[in-house]
DNA sequence: GTTAATAGGTTAAACGTTTAATGGAATGAA
DNA sequence: TTCATTCCATTAAACGTTTAACCTATTAAC
């Protein structure tokens, strides 16, 4: 691989100084002849000249990068659309504004995040769904660099951030399946390492409350956003008595794993057990019965956060620092439909 | 935003000059006494000191970064989970490595995409599934950067490529079908944009004609590989009389398109119509009928492309330039089994 | 008491750009 | 002729690193 040419080489070539060839690359009309501008572009061509991006971004000290920054997990891809929507979404607004998008991965015990991720080779960073008490959450804060976090919202946080209303997103589903009647109604969650995972558990919490209902500790599961913790969480649930009668499950992937337990143990969804998922991923879509579910607008989140990063980084500052993205909760087969028979009903 | 510290500031505050403080960050223990060490580590704590990669990336010429490069259809990620899987995979490998991957989404009608490409930015390239004709393909063959291809082998072409053998793969598929007994099988493909359409359709040719069956002009539809076109494809074929008994489609998107329009005419699959798709996608696993399917390892895909590409970047060389991964045929109940009795039947 | 070797630094060039400051020739005006 | 302008181009510093080459005390060897 022989080396590249360099400007230097084609300003030797045209004859004239690499500060001229430079300007002509801009295209400084008033700052060359005619002429000159003619014999550089040739020489351009000749030597196959392509200006060093690395080298301009040092000179200009920005590279019109963004950094979209997930967990090192790199199976959360292809495992959870929520993080490929996000990411089309920012890849949209980074291709229409001319901007590349760098991938870090990092652990989430990295305790130097600031390593990775303040070393010039990026302009910005989006921050998904990052953990509650991680380090990365906790970097952002200190604001060194532009940070957007996406996925998660919290008034209370100063860090800018694009995201749905966890809670009331999951109060409208919640709510839902008590206007259906049931009452005994079981909640298949998270951990609390997520903000969300948190904020679903609390809107449970509200609507059992609200409407008078008993949600004692034996009807909630907090595992995984994954099938597994679905599964176990549904065989959990299927040896108490008096049995739930529908289950409120903080993710789809939950929700699906969940299924497929009732459905080998013979109960029927939605006569036996009615289920709510959350995301409305693809697998809820087409699963049988079809799954009812809280579909977020994840793109348009990956969109609106590179819109609000793009925001910061080119000096326009915010108009607001949290943007909150409607939901609707979808219903399907999974459940009944809600009273007032139409399929969706909006929350937010 | 206050200007980040610079080595410079270091040396100062530490009273060296910024060759050792280099020196120090390299851990080089023979050049400098553990006193100035000392010294030099509290000047970059206290100066929240982060070297800035750019900078180095110039001067070492190189920057550990991995390009992957798409169509600028930016919907690509969430809507084919083969473009994910192998990002998945691609960044399983460089997270291993501690390398970087930058995402570069390019029209395929971009005419100069070196000007994007072979800015120094990046070390080597992973081109993900490029059109045929077009400027991509043409680039990498003039073997400027180390590059790879990502789901298209051609053993005439001298670019080294990792993906599946789509004619072996479909050959395969086909033949399983005519081996159910079928004599009147449509062919729902893709205009020959991408190398595996043109693959695809000629081992459909292929198992036709060794099985002595028409494959007259009528029985093939081209068109893209998305669910509209499926829809269009099944309406077509709907007309023809007699109609044929099986749909071998190009891709998954294209079969679900076509079960959709079969299922809306009252059509029954398989025991009317039998469906075979290609690539095995979750929506294809979860529809009902279950699609049977070609399943491809894109994971695998992604993580070998970056495994060679990574041998051709650190001067390892190669053993092969060409890396072909199996497929697999799943039966499901879109069709029969197959006479042996066994779910799944390997090509290649 | 030389000389050689070693430990522990420093100097300065280089990486490939951009851009402020400067310069000089040609033109036009007085 | 002289001065101001305009046009076109150059010089040189800067961006933040790395690293080959060099330097100077100190120690070791004889």
């Amino acid at each position: 691989m022989k080396p590249r040419s360099t400007i230097k080489d084609v300003a030797t070539r045209a004859g004239v100084s690499i500060a001229t060839v430079s300007l002509v690359l801009k295209g400084q009309t008033e700052r060359y002849s005619e002429k000159t501008a003619v014999r550089v572009q040739e020489a351009i061509s000749r030597l196959k000249y392509r200006p060093n991006q690395t080298a301009r971004n040092l000179q200009r000290r920005l590279s019109r990068t963004l950094g979209f920054v997930t967990h090192k997990d790199y199976e959360l891809l292809t495992r959870s659309q929520w993080y490929s929507g996000v990411l089309d979404g920012v890849l949209s607004l980074a291709v229409e504004r001319d901007y590349d998008i760098k991938l870090s991965p990092i652990a989430s015990d990295n305790s130097a995040p600031e390593r990775k991720l303040e070393d010039g080779s990026t302009d910005g960073i989006i921050l998904a769904a990052p953990e509650e008490n991680g380090a990365l959450l906790k970097w952002a804060r200190e604001e060194n660099m532009p940070c957007v976090v996406v996925g998660r919202v919290d008034l209370n946080d100063k860090v800018p951030a694009v995201g749905i209303d966890d809670f009331e997103a999951e109060l409208a589903a919640a709510r839902a399946l008590i206007a259906q009647g049931h009452r005994r109604i079981a909640f298949l969650g998270s951990a609390w390492i997520q903000w969300s995972a948190r904020q679903r558990e609390l809107a449970y919490d509200k609507a059992m409350s609200e409407a008078g209902l008993a949600a004692p500790r034996e009807l909630r599961f907090l595992g995984r956003y994954h099938e597994q913790s679905g599964e176990e969480a549904a065989r959990e649930m299927l040896k108490l008595s008096p049995r739930p009668t529908a289950f409120l499950c903080a993710s789809d992937e939950i929700a699906i794993g969940a299924l497929r337990v009732l459905q080998q143990a013979g109960v029927r969804v939605p006569q036996d057990i009615a289920i709510m998922g959350f995301d409305d991923e693809l697998k809820v879509q087409l699963s049988r019965p079809q799954l009812s579910s809280v579909r977020q607008p994840t793109s348009e989140l990956g969109r609106t956060a590179a819109a609000l990063l793009l925001d910061i980084i080119e000096g326009r500052g915010l108009k607001e620092r949290k943007i909150i993205l409607p939901t609707t909760v979808i219903f399907r087969e999974s459940t009944a439909r809600p009273d007032h028979s139409d399929a969706a009903v909006g929350s937010m």
